[in-house]
DNA sequence: AGGCGCTTGTGAAGGCGTGCACAAATCGCG
DNA sequence: CGCGATTTGTGCACGCCTTCACAAGCGCCT
């Protein structure tokens, strides 16, 4: 979903201290981390171990410590990791000091309910523009903000240096929506239409399909109705609960 | 994000022939590729070929090919694939074919707009209920449906079999109603609610957390924007759109 | 100060997924 | 009927990621 040079170049720390190469995989974990630690830190709690984290986080503890490992040692031995330094570290790798603005584009039914969501604000997020095609919905107030032109993008672009575009609309619009972003200078873009976007090599798209979420569910429910047809058969005896810590 | 056992138990074919034990990185594609085919078969096309079948998926077509090549032949050397053959196949595997009821749990911003959400209808699911914890919400009608207090969901599992649980509730109240779906017999979840769930083993969860998309694009902005300072400028010229087809 | 228990950080092994490159197969045409 | 163009299906190698297992390091207790 990507083929982005990182290029090490060391020795050349100019303002930032060469930034680490992190495994990509390492990188979806590390939001994981943050939310389980903020949870920890309101909880009162100065250190975790890696067992404690890995819990709570809902992975196995090797994969957390090399995890954490690829971003410098922050953790003692025989005590564990600190909390609030942890904390500090991954929002800074994340890039979540920055208040980075978001705009959404389409304002449907899924639109709306992004313009409204409040995960992003609690994460560094400001929702700071929302868009349609549709003069019928531009106007309309949600959430304290109101609905600009898609023909508005570049204006509001200008004045206010959007991060990451989100696109909520129909898939036949994605595209084209796709295109006006990348021409205002966004390269982030976060893709909730059901299609291929193309973008230029330095631009990340980033997408999410409710339906394909469902359909590999329904791939797992078929699967498993085939299974209890079998012999040993699995019954649905519900209750052994699998303890994970919550 | 999963730990069941596929136990092939070879030479069992009871009602169903063998399920084919798909690798979970194929089974994520299949819906992509269904998609791809529906919009062929749309445009009129009898056959594709690998390639492109792949360039309409955004994937390589060697890739493409092993995927297709692991739930049987299905094409023919030389033509290509049956479109209207891979959409049965793919829809069979995936069991879309059952049409599979789903519920959905917190009708406030995200389950608002999930309830009224059409790419489900049009995937072969059915919304059939809508709960909520908030007596205020009770009654409130969406999308043609009434919303239903969680109480009544034991009730509603009896008369409709529910294949999927939705859960868009807050964090706080999700391993609650995560084990209400489970306590009436459903063994999907799709949680959209930033927190992680404990299940039994034959319960499959699927996470979709808008926040940490968001971050880890953050994180690439990051790293590009940290690149930039670097010697040989990336600058960003935007106009060399890459070429992959719409 | 010394030893002991606990926890991190990491080397190494194994598994999974990807992509290349090519043999096998099919169609159409002369 | 045979040949060439085309496209599938797949063996193989490579790289990433995961997991285990353990040495190194730190604090605490005696």
């Amino acid at each position: 979903m990507s083929q982005q040079r990182h290029g090490s170049t060391p020795g050349e720390a100019g303002d930032v201290p060469a930034f680490p190469d992190l495994p990509e995989a390492t990188i979806a974990r590390l939001p994981e981390y943050l939310r389980a630690l903020h949870h920890l830190a309101e909880a009162g709690a100065e250190t975790v171990s890696s067992e404690g984290l890995a819990a709570a986080a809902g992975v196995n503890s090797a994969k957390l410590r090399k995890d954490l490992s690829h971003l410098g040692s922050y953790g003692t031995r025989g005590v564990g990791y600190d909390v609030a330094l942890l904390v500090d570290q991954i929002e800074y790798i994340l890039g979540l000091d920055k208040n980075r603005a978001v705009c959404v584009v389409g304002v449907g039914n899924l639109g709306h309910a992004l313009a409204g969501y409040a995960g992003f604000a609690s994460r560094g997020f400001r929702v700071v523009a929302l868009f349609d095609a549709d003069h019928g919905k531009v106007g309309e107030v949600i959430n304290g903000m109101a609905v600009r032109h898609i023909d508005d993008l570049e204006a509001v672009a200008e004045q206010e240096s959007i991060a990451i575009g989100v696109i909520a609309t129909p898939p036949t619009a994605a595209q084209a929506v796709a295109d006006l972003l990348v021409a205002v200078g966004v390269t982030s873009i976060l893709n909730f239409a059901p299609c291929v976007l193309s973008v230029p090599p330095n631009v990340d798209v980033r997408k999410v399909d409710l339906a394909i979420e469902l359909q590999i569910l329904s791939f797992h429910e078929h699967r498993k109705a085939s299974l209890t047809a079998l012999p040993g058969g699995v019954g649905g005896s519900a209750g052994d609960q699998e303890a994970v810590g919550s």
